[in-house]
DNA sequence: GACAGACATGTCCACCGTGGATATATCCAT
DNA sequence: ATGGATATATCCACGGTGGACATGTCTGTC
């Protein structure tokens, strides 16, 4: 992946994806729980788009299958982590959104008076 | 609009003609024009989303068509202002995007090594 | 040990937004 | 006057979304 720009912007299911793997190994369900809980509730996953969006990521090399990080874990569940190439990507969206949102503050410069 | 949260998160095409629009009144190309060059390229806004877009958001109130900035503008060219309603659910929606950042910013912190 | 309900993954389908193609009209330059 | 560029507007095929549905498995209770 030289240039991860190129598959900018992401899609918000791909980005939150990756969002929720950043910090640990997370199941399906799982990621969708912590994007809900991360955008307190502004993003639902629904089953169909989180599925697909996972299939279509690992084979993209973004995430990739690892062995349950608990013992005892529900064998039913399976466990994603993210790649490195899927944290560069993730880490570019990132940057992208940062510069997005420096130029609109940077137009909005003193609406703050509007409340 | 008491809360304008609940029309969060914005669709691209939304945010970048309530961007383009934040400081003065442009005319559709217009606006295509100014999101495509703030994003470097990024965002290309069809003729189909831009004209539908405009429409809506005009009856949603967040934009109003406007007298021509210039006394000798091609009289062709239909120009839109942003009102209060667009530019406070603009101010949201940054405001949005930018919690979202910081809460990847902590996530990712100490990545800045694999760079 | 059997049953019921919850949980997890996976598939299918209808809806919606996108953006390119196309159409129409008008402006500007030669 | 003619041709190319500009501007708005509509139409349609494509792709993504997410809810409904299906299947299988685990856990708790009696």
């Amino acid at each position: 992946m030289p240039n991860p720009d190129a598959r900018l912007p992401l899609r918000p299911p791909v980005f939150h994806i990756l969002l929720a793997l950043s910090t640990e190994a997370r199941h399906g369900l799982g990621i969708a729980d912590e994007a809900e809980a991360a955008s307190q509730g502004a993003l639902r996953l629904g089953p169909g788009t989180l599925y697909r969006s996972l299939d279509e990521m690992a084979g993209d090399g973004l995430v990739e299958p690892v062995p349950p990080p608990e013992e005892d874990a529900d064998p039913r569940r399976k466990y994603y982590g993210i790649t490195p190439a899927g944290r560069a990507l993730l880490q570019a969206e990132v940057a992208r959104l940062e510069q997005l949102t420096r130029h609109a503050r940077a137009r909005l410069a003193g609406d703050e008076l509007a409340g």
